[in-house]
DNA sequence: TCTCTAATTGCAAATCTTTGCAACTAAAAA
DNA sequence: TTTTTAGTTGCAAAGATTTGCAATTAGAGA
């Protein structure tokens, strides 16, 4: 029924049940190919059943990005958006002129991250980092 | 009366008016030396005076950070804080298992500023940037 | 000083998200 | 298959922050 057989399985083997509200909620997650805020996650499970609910949403990204499931980024302001693992590791480049959102290389920060680890002792998870700033064209513009 | 009559002069002139609540919220930030929440603002506030509101607090830190009248770091998970300008600089290593949060050198990421500016055009304020991680004590407990 | 006007305040209501709890149910055990 | 029980759901209520609006007032100008 499910096209995420192995995330079901995990969560199963982690003492979590499956229930059909969360069996759609992680298709939707997994086969997203952007970031979906939880209100958006709760617009497309309503298209599918009458059984959603905005509370079970927001629990249920919150387990899957606990257990490893999704990623979460915080883009401030209260935007906090979910993505599929598939989504790979880079950077965020929001604009705070025109809130627009640049993705960038993460490899760019290695060395930064090197020395977190040395001179601080901190394991700093830079993968999908957000950074702040102005873009090219509000700034030309 | 007041400390800081340099930030006053500043918000009159772009036409803003100095009421006795902005002059005592202005006052709190000014020469706090450590972040501070609005509800903490609040509560500051309302030692001194019984004429204090949560919603003046929040529009009144809102407008000192729009106008650069005061850092804004936003901590994730609704935590969002205030410090003065005289609160330099740093980055915030802030650790997903015990919360704490380490002050670090800005300028090891330097090199990563440049970077984004060179390739992506963005000119990133990562003068007071939060990293999320996992500090030593956290990793080795 | 007095008048006038637009900015500000404080309350109440609206939003957004989390939490408590009773009813329900997945899935392990019998 | 039936029983059992601990995890899950959905509602309602609580929190946290923002917004609308009428009353108030800072500060410019007469
Ligand atoms: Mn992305
Ligand atoms: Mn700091
Ligand atoms: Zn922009
Ligand atoms: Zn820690």
């Amino acid at each position: 029924m499910t096209h995420c057989p192995t995330i079901l399985q995990a969560l199963r083997q982690r003492g979590y049940r499956i229930t059909s509200q969360r069996e759609m909620i992680i298709e939707i997650i997994a086969h997203s190919d952007r970031h979906l805020s939880a209100e958006e996650v709760f617009h497309r499970l309503r298209e599918k059943t009458s059984a959603s609910n905005l509370t079970t949403v927001y629990r249920t990204l919150e387990m899957l990005w606990v257990e490893g499931f999704a990623r979460r980024n915080d883009l401030g302001e209260g935007r906090v958006v979910y993505a599929p693992l598939a989504h790979g590791p880079h950077l965020h480049l929001v604009c705070r002129s025109c809130n627009r959102v640049i993705e960038a290389d993460h490899s760019l920060l290695a060395g930064a991250e090197h020395q977190l680890r040395e001179h601080y002792g901190f394991q700093a998870d830079l993968a999908h980092l957000n950074l702040f700033g102005v873009c090219q064209d509000c700034r030309e513009g």
